[in-house]
Order: C-alpha cells, then structure tokens, then sequence
RNA sequence: GCGGGUAUGGCGGAAUUGGUAGACGCGGCAGACUCAAAAUCUGCUUUCUUCACGGAAGUGGGGGUUCAAGUCCCUCUACCCGCACCA
C-alpha cells in the first residue's frame, strides 16, 4: 500500500471493478427480498451534473449499498429524462440537432455520474428520447384515449412569449414562465386535456396508503384542493326562472345573501346582458377584465372591483326574496360553478366587495362585529345563528348539516364537493417532444393511431423555431402531417402537438423494472417482482407535479391491468438545496457555481460524497464549504494511514464495545437519513483508532463495513489490503449486540436543586443507595449543599441523580 | 390569508425524545516538526468573572408545568418554503 492515499487511481481501479463484475446488476431472483431504491432520473442539460444531484443519488446509494450487504435483491437504476425545452432552445441557438445534442448531453452525464462510483445497474438505462422507450409512452396515451381521458378543447392557455409556448397553470409562476421569467400572456388555442380530475378523490385519499413526508402529503392535499358544501340554484326570473348555480361550503349563511356574483367569463352573462339597464358599462368591464393576466387579476386582489348586472335580480330560494346580481373578477370562472352567492357579513371579499359598493349586509351568525370585519369563525363557542328561520340558535356547523338536508328535501340544490385540480393541458407546441398519435379526420373526427404503428416517430425538420401563430414545427412538414385516416381511409392531417416534458417521467420507473422489453411497457412478471418503489427520493420542486401526474397514471395503469399496485411509490422523502458558498442559490450570473468535476479530480468521488451526506441535515437547504470538503479529504488521508496499524488481533472491552455501538449508530441513522450523524459516529471512532497503537483487526473490518456505503472506492481498497478475495460491496452489514452496547460503569451527573455539582461513575444498575451515598460524599455537592439537609433525592438509574435541599 | 417548517457557540450543526447543552466537522489560538512555508501532529476554543480553586449566565423574547425544560404547555417575534380572490 502506497503512504498517500491516491484517490484518482484508486476510484477508476473500483469503477473499473464493479463494471466487470456487474456487481449491480439486478436480477429477478425470488430467493432474496426485494428492494427497489429510485432517484428522479435527471434531465440532462447542457451544462452538466450540479453538486445538487449527487446529494440525492449519494443519500439512496448508501440506502441501496447497505440493503445489498443486508442481503436484498436491490434495484437502483438510471435514466434520462431528456425530452424539453431547454435543448431544443440550445439546438436552435446552436444550429444543432436536439437529438445529437441530446446524445452529448447524455454521454456527458453519464460520465460524470460513473465517476461518482454510483451503484447503478446501468444495464437497465432508459431514455425518454428513444422511440423504443416513447413508444410506450404513446402507447399509454392510447390506452387514456380508449376510457375517455384525453379530450381536445378550445381554452385559454398561457403562452410565454418568449418561450414560444403554452404553459400548464402548474409551470406559471407568479405571472411568469417557470423556465425564461418571461411575463405570461393569455391566448386561445386548441388543446389536449387529461382528465386528472377524474381521479382527484383517488389521488387525495390514496395518501393515507403511503409513507411519503408529511410536508409532501400536505402539498399534494393542498393542490388537490377539496372543498365539501353544497350547490344551490337561485332562480332568474329575466330568464323565465332558470337556475343560476351556486357552490358554497357554507349553506348556513344562506339566508345572509345579499347579492349574488358571477365571473365575467360566465356563460349565463351573455343573456343576462340583453336584461340588464346599464349594458354597455357591463361589457366594458368585461372587456377590461378579460385584457388583465391572471397574475393581474389576483395581483390586483386588494382593489376590488365589479359592476352591476342593472335591473337582474335572483331570488333567494331560502327567503323568496330577490338579491342583485353581479359580475366581478374576484369570482373564477374556473372553480366551482363560477359563480357565487355573497354574504358580506360572514366573507371576507364579500365584505370588502359590499363595503366598497355600499350593498347591504345581513348578520346571521351571532359572536363578532360585522361592522368592523367579516365574521368567519366558524367554530366560535358563541357563535349562533340568527335571522335564518329554521337554523336560528343552532351552531354553524349543525346549521350546514341541516341546510343541506332542507335544500335537498326542497328540491333546489345538493350536497357538493368541488376540488381545485383542474384538467392536465397535455399539449405543447414544440418539437421535442413524443409526438401525440393522433389523426384528425374531416369525416371521423379524431383517431387513434392502431398500436401497431407504434412508435409515431418524431420527423427530422430543418426549423425547429415555433412558428409566431404558435403552431408546433411539425406544423410545416406537410408530408408528415398529411396521411391517412386510419378509420376511412381517406385523407386526414396528423396531431402537430407534442407531450409535455412529464409524460415521460410519468410512468419510467416501471421502464426500468424490464426495460428491454419490445413486446410490452413491461412485463407482469418484472412489475410484480419489482413494485411498487420501495423508497423514492427527489426535490420538493417536484414533490407537486411529477408526483401528482405520475401517480394519476400509475392509477389508470392499475386499473387497466398493467401495473399491479394502486400506488407507485411506498415512500417518497426529499433533499434539500445545495446553495452556493454565499448562501444564494447556485447559478452561472452568481458565479458561485461547483463543479463536481473539479471537485472528484482534486478530492475524489469519496470525498464528494461524504461531504454532502455530513453537510448538514439532509432536507435542508445548506451552503457549500470548500473548507468542509477539506475536512473531508482530511478524515479519508488520516483512514489510510490506519491501515498499518492493524494488527490480526481481536477487540476486547472498550474498543469492542465503541465498534457496537457505532454499529448500531450508523445503521439507524442511514434509515433514517441523519447521514450527517452517521458519519460523526464514524468519525468518532476514528478518533479512538487513532489513540490506539494497534487496531484490530475485526474492529477494523467492521468500520469498513460500515463506512463502505459512503465512501465505496477507499473501503473496497483498504478491504483488499487486508487480503480479501470478495469485494466489500457484498460483504454481510454488521450487526451490533445488544449485550456490547451497555457499559459496566457508568457516569452520572449529579444535580444539586437541578444544577450541575459533580458528576460520579457507579457500577451499571447500582442501587440507589450506593449511587446516594456516592453522590452526597462529593465535595462540590457538599459545598453546593453547605450544610444543609437535603429534602429529597431523585435518582434517575443509570441516569442523574438530583438533590432537592 | 391558508398549509408546512426553522430559530442552539465565530460558522455548519449534535443532544439517546423530559435527565451532564454544544457530539462531529469547519474556523481560530498556542505548541511540535521545518532554514522557511505548506502539509501533518499535539493541546485549547459558549460567554462573563476569578491569579487560581471556583462561581455565574446561557438554546429567538416573555410566562407556565416539573425535583429537572433546547425538548412539554401558553404567548409574542423574526425568517424560510409551498399555495393563494378556490366561494
């Protein structure tokens, strides 16, 4: 063994090693449990791996490397998520094909990752891009369209301008493109929709199944948005008393109404205009509303704003009685019925909206000063009901159960649940991207492509620039889009859209359970064998969409008999940020960039990897240290030097019992990502090594196990200086004895009126008299005690010892 | 506004879940080695006070429960993340 560790030769020898070995490849082999560890398969971008992802593919490899040495079937495997705007915008700068950049793109990352000495199974790589892999990804989309998911419409969408492309709510960011910061416009446009939203109840109660993080279940409810109340119809006599629907979760304030607004987008506004007095103002209004974004409609929320539907009244069907009706854009369109009941008193906008137009308010619920503000406090000790008939004196929650019950009894309205999910706008108008198998016929309508023309290939164009009426490239290859009607047979234009970037990543870890597989998405076999995921980990930025969309289709894929559970990962747990030396967020204009190349080659792989898991605590945001990384470096030179002091001897007394209770340290704390702890207690006894003359060596060997799952390259080398046949990589984990893991004697402190005296070693499980007596005879208690009777002692065994004088 | 979270030395952070606050690392200081520097090694390093022994204070602020509180309860403050005119 060389005197200094070398960590460039060392790295490439294990890599090289465990490559010929395929020591990760996973197999179907029933004899052992299985074990299915997943990272987001990152997306591969131009400027290479970020120091951020190893932190999460270091925190499931350890996972991964520690269940393979415990004896599972481990499956950890690896793709590219390469379809998407960033390298379709770089093939245009750079007159590029997107699919050749792609593959640079790829052939890069995968260098950088095998430098990291990840435990990949990279036999089982996938790529979004590759017309074997979106083949299924269309296949799907067929399966969808057979039960009625897909459906095409004529909506708003918002466009980035800049992007040159419609954008999902989910990718608008506070009014501006999630990718370019662009301000968002609004523009009609035909699209494709799926309907998630057919699935919201699945995909909300189906949480309680699964062991992901609570914050993450949080986001997902909260998306899910579910709201339960009721829909009442307030009837329009200028429209010969037809309904005008209403959603409210509060059905008690009913007799509190005072008017009744509707969102300018209405589809009841156009007749009701004709009725109105004041026409013209209404349709300014509308006008005006409908030239604001979004971002400008909520960003304006503090001046409220509205007009009145002159001379249109609604009658109310608790009272009788007939409340104004008006048009504002504090009401959505886009939830509910898009139309509201107000109750000043007891709304906050209502109240804010009636007080700006002077429009009456009626108290029905006792307990605040509608005056001042909205009464909302729906559980109030002292809220009651009041001037509502037959609800007055009860609570309002008993007032909502009973509401609902006389509006369904009367006829005039139904128990509701409203959900803010909205439909998944699944079409882009880019080029890169699986195209959507789909043909418009003149006489059919649209048509599936059959299966078996599968995979629609993208077509080679010459301009990959969206046109400026914002129709997707593939627009222009006439002899692409012109085909055949699969039904008729006569001539038909081809779906010119292409999916968004989750399609893909929707449904790729049940790729990798067959992922050569030309016949299926995968077989029932593998699925079986392999899901669901046993522990998924990525960043909270995809702890919404991805996780949302790809557990929607994991549930349409179950209920159609391909996957064979109703939810795709058993737990699912995230990673903090890493942020650059400042404390900001890494990026090129800050200049605060790591590169993790740079890092493996002064460093090593080793070093990397057990500075991100000591860092800091693993899901929290932490800034990067080169100083820290020193210190990494610093620990593995020091290890190396060890191994000359280890001697065949075996390790007794103290020294055994620090290697147990390290044993037990590290492994907990791996289960439970406290990867920063696992690694102080690593180093700890490091520093009782480092005390000792000789180590021995069955100490020894337990460390290196025990540190093999952080830093692999420098344990396997060190494993095979002792003169191991067998590579570390599969050698049994430790397991630490129970017995080893109490001390004979212990130190206890000792309190004097709950401060800190003295502190005395007793035997283990002393009686309390002994540990008393002990205690009383020290000097700092006597003196802390001057004198003075102690009134009560509490002895804690094994613990603390407190006199109470 | 709603939801989730955080607050501990000069810094990143520990604390067996109510029982010796500051593990581990970084940084700093002193010493050894060296012509010198780097690297390495050895010690010290919460603050105040004391020549010293020792003592006092201390986990964002205030209050409470307890023999005992970073940990539990009430209350206030600051910051971070997500969602947000969602009826």
């Amino acid at each position: 063994m060389s005197e200094r560790y070398n960590h460039q030769t060392t790295e490439a020898k294990w890599q090289k090693i465990w490559a010929e070995k395929e020591s990760f490849k996973a197999t179907e082999d029933s004899s052992r449990p299985k074990f299915y560890a997943l990272i987001e398969f990152p997306y591969p971008s131009g400027e290479g791996l970020h120091v951020g992802h190893p932190r999460s593919y270091t925190a499931l490899d350890i996972v991964a490397r520690k269940r393979r040495m415990e004896g599972f079937n481990v499956l950890y495997p690896i793709g590219w998520d390469a379809f998407g705007l960033p390298t379709e915008n770089f093939a245009i700068k750079t007159h590029q094909h997107p699919k050749s950049v792609t593959q640079k793109n790829i052939a890069n990352f995968r260098r950088q990752l095998k430098s990291l000495g990840f435990s990949f199974d990279w036999s089982r790589e996938v790529d979004t891009t590759a017309p074997d892999y979106y083949k299924w990804t269309q296949w799907i989309f067929l399966q969808l369209w057979k039960k009625g998911l897909p459906y095409k419409t004529n909506m708003p969408v918002n466009w980035c301008p800049s992007c040159k492309v419609g954008l999902a709510n989910e990718e608008v960011v506070g009014g501006e493109c999630e990718r370019c910061g662009g301000a968002v416009v609004q523009r009609r446009r035909s699209q494709w929709m799926l309907k998630i939203t057919a699935y919201a109840e699945r995909l909300l109660s189906d949480l309680d199944t699964v062991d992901y993080l609570e914050k993450i279940k949080a986001q997902q409810r909260n998306w899910i948005g579910k709201s339960t109340g009721a829909e009442i119809d307030f009837t329009l006599p200028v429209l010969g008393d037809r309904a005008l629907k209403v959603f409210t979760t509060r059905p008690d304030t009913l007799f509190g109404v005072t008017y009744m607004v509707l969102a300018p987008e209405h589809p009841l506004v156009t007749e009701l205009l004709s009725h109105a007095k004041n026409p013209n103002a209404v349709k300014a209004y509308i006008e005006a509303t409908a030239r604001k974004s979004d971002f400008d409609r909520t960003e304006g929320a503090k001046e409220v704003s509205g007009v009145a539907l002159e001379g249109v009244f609604a009658v109310n069907p608790a009272t009788k009685k007939p409340v104004p009706v008006w048009i504002a854009d504090y009401v959505l369109a886009t939830y509910g019925t898009g139309a509201i009941m107000a109750v000043p008193a007891h709304d906050e906008r209502d109240w804010r909206f009636a007080k700006k137009f002077g429009l009456p308010m009626i108290e029905v619920i006792t307990g605040g000063d509608i005056s001042k503000e909205a009464f909302t406090d729906i559980d109030c000790k002292d809220a009651r009901m009041v001037n509502s008939g037959h609800l007055n004196g009860l609570t309002p929650p008993q007032a909502i159960d009973k509401m609902i019950g006389t509006v369904e009894r009367e006829n005039y309205g139904k128990a509701s649940i409203k959900y803010k999910l909205r439909d998944w706008v699944f079409s882009r108008q880019r080029y890169w991207g699986e195209p959507i198998p789909m043909v418009e016929c003149p006489k059919c309508g649209w048509v599936p492509l059959p299966e078996s023309e599968l995979p629609l290939k993208l077509p080679d164009v010459e301009h990959y620039q969206t046109s400026e009426t914002g129709e997707s490239p593939l627009s222009l290859m006439t002899d692409w889009v012109n085909t055949q009607c699969p039904q008729c047979g006569g001539s038909a234009k081809r779906e010119t859209d292409t999916m968004p970037q989750w399609a893909g990543s929707s449904w790729y870890f049940l790729r990798y359970c067959d992922p050569h597989n030309d016949k299926e998405l995968a077989s029932r076999k593998a699925l079986e064998f392999w899901t669901p995921v046993d522990w998924y980990n990525g960043g909270m930025e995809h702890t919404v969409l991805h996780l949302l969309y790809s557990r929607f289709w994991h549930k349409f894929l179950y209920d159609i008999g391909v996957a064979p559970t109703p939810e795709p990962y058993a737990k699912r747990t995230s990673h903090g940020l890493i942020l650059g030396e400042n404390n900001e967020k890494m990026s090129k204009s800050r200049g605060n960039v790591v590169n993790p190349d740079e890092v493996v080659k002064t460093y090593g792989a080793d070093t990397l990897r057990l500075y991100e898991m000591f860092m800091g605590p693993f899901d929290q945001a932490i800034p990067w240290s080169t100083n820290g990384l020193m210190g990494m470096w610093r620990f593995l030179s020091r290890l190396w030097t060890f191994s000359e002091k280890v001697r065949p001897d075996k390790a007794e007394g103290d020294i055994l019992r620090a290697t147990h209770r390290t044993i037990r340290n590290v492994s907990e704390r791996i289960e439970t990502m406290k990867f920063n702890t696992a690694i102080a207690a690593l180093m700890t006894l490091t520093n009782t090594f480092g005390e000792l003359k000789e180590i021995p060596q069955d100490a020894w060997e337990v460390f290196l196990k025990l540190l093999a799952p952080f830093a692999p390259h420098i344990a396997e080398e060190m494993w095979e200086a002792l003169g191991h046949k067998e590579i570390l990589a599969t050698a049994a984990w430790p397991k630490a004895d129970p017995a080893l893991l109490v001390e004979n004697s212990v130190t206890i402190a000792v309190q004097v009126n709950g401060k800190l005296r003295a502190t005395i070693t007793v035997p283990r499980d002393a009686p309390n008299k002994d540990v008393e007596a002990a205690a009383l005879s020290e000097e700092g208690v006597k003196r802390a005690l001057n004198d003075k009777e102690p009134k009560k002692i509490i002895v804690v065994p094994n613990r603390i010892v407190n006199v109470v004088a």
